[in-house]
DNA sequence: GGCACCCTGACACGATCGTGGTAGGGTTGT
DNA sequence: ACAACCCTACCACGATCGTGTCAGGGTGCC
């Protein structure tokens, strides 16, 4: 098999790494570590896919998260309006008169994109 | 009934805020809107905790998160380490040669806290 | 002192998550 | 060509989430 492609298959890579093939695609479908593809649709997990499962396992242990939580982790990374959004409600804790900051521009659109890109994660 | 003191109780706050009473509760439990309690244990929403409220609504049904997910974004934003954990992992994307970094300490101890402060987001 | 409210804790129940398994069908190497 | 792999798409099943409801007991006010 892979002794001079050095990119394991999913089964290798799931013994190498710790996890189950099954979990293995379910971690690529929450979009956290997505290996390139063969012309014939294997996946093909290289050194840094190899690293970065690793790496997800130590995560999940010490921290106590979850994956479905990485994963809103990665959203937020990838969608900076929602993190201002996220950003804005955390600070709405101290303003108990209605003194608006007047720095902003205007919070009428203040979070205008389509929602909905929430399922799609990945476009299959 | 509250006319005089401008703080709501819980089933005032809950039709006020288009959430019910049960919820209020569970988002309380979550830590995302905590109100002050009266000496007798009573919710006391004031006009903060209100506000908070309705743009927790807003910000859900826009964003498409749940209310877990704000959970852990909160919680992101209490434990830095946790953050800085994640930036690391989300950067082990590109390092395909295990060429360390070398500007960094070492990552023998990348992440040494306790865990299991998840459980308990309120200390009751 | 009663009535209307609040509290906590529990059970309930559909929906989703995390995970395994299986079925049906392509790919690869000898 | 055949065994040994890989793929996707399902079903299953316990665990957790979101939410309602109810019971048992304290609080506030007329």
């Amino acid at each position: 098999m892979s002794t001079l492609t050095n990119a394991l298959t999913t089964a290798e890579a799931a013994t190498t790494t710790g996890w189950s093939a099954r979990m293995l695609r379910y971690v690529e479908q929450l979009g956290l570590v997505v290996p390139p593809r063969s012309a014939s649709g294997y996946r093909l997990y290289g050194p840094a896919q190899l690293q970065r499962l690793r790496t997800l396992r130590e995560l999940l242990e010490r921290s106590g998260l979850e994956l479905g939580d990485v994963g809103v982790a990665l959203r937020l990374r990838r969608e900076p309006e929602l993190a201002a959004a996220l950003d804005a409600w955390f600070q709405t804790q101290l303003e108990t008169e209605p003194r608006r900051p007047q720095g902003l521009p205007d919070d009428s659109d203040w979070l205008a994109f389509e929602q909905q890109k929430h399922t799609q994660l990945l476009e299959h």
